[in-house]
DNA sequence: TGTATACTTAGATGGAGATCGAAATAGCGG
DNA sequence: CCGCTATTTCGATCTCCATCTAAGTATACA
């Protein structure tokens, strides 16, 4: 991973509704629109731009089914964001 | 740590520059001001500005001697931004 | 074909913050 | 005390983006 590809997922992910919207993805298998904004005070819109921020950074995908569209998050994209992030400061990770 | 904790932490790194600024402090023992500076196209007042959002969330710590501050990363602090990170997403640890 | 539902896109706005130059502060050497 | 250097603070600007409402798109169902 590069230096600026983390920056914009440590960007990202420093939004706290955007970071929330993440973690709740992360925790489930998969979530709709929907079942989404029930928990978060957003408007869809508002939503659906946080949604669409985390798919072009590789965090999330999407899969259309009738009406919903499901989204799960991409475990590898936030390791690799991790590990990046654990790689540029050597000492914090021997003092761990 | 909180949620808006590593929200903050997440937004700090998320500055290119920002990034960059703590990626030297944390690969060097201890920095001063005009070292950073050499090594990034920013003046000094913005530097100082980005150093003290760094220290304002605990992510580095300064120390004064002579005309010199030097600067010093705290790797507890960043290693409890990665471990929250972490344990946000079960997924990605079970993956790794 | 028409209407309801689920989500996205468009357009606008308000606020946050990254940035700079310049002034202020602090410590050193004479 | 005075000038020199290092850093911070001030004041201003300007861009970015989180947010909204409203309109658009897609799918289901009758």
């Amino acid at each position: 991973m590069k230096d600026d590809e983390a920056a914009q997922i440590a960007r990202a992910l420093g939004d706290p509704n955007r970071l929330a919207i993440y973690t709740q993805i992360a925790q489930h298998d998969e979530l709709f629109c929907g079942e989404m904004h029930a928990k978060h005070v957003i408007s869809m819109a508002t939503l659906s731009h946080h949604l669409k921020v985390l798919a072009d950074l590789g965090l999330i995908t999407s899969r259309k089914d009738g009406l919903n569209v499901y989204y799960r998050a991409v475990p590898e994209r936030f390791t690799a964001y991790l590990k990046y992030m654990a790689g540029i400061a050597p000492t914090a990770k021997d003092k761990g």
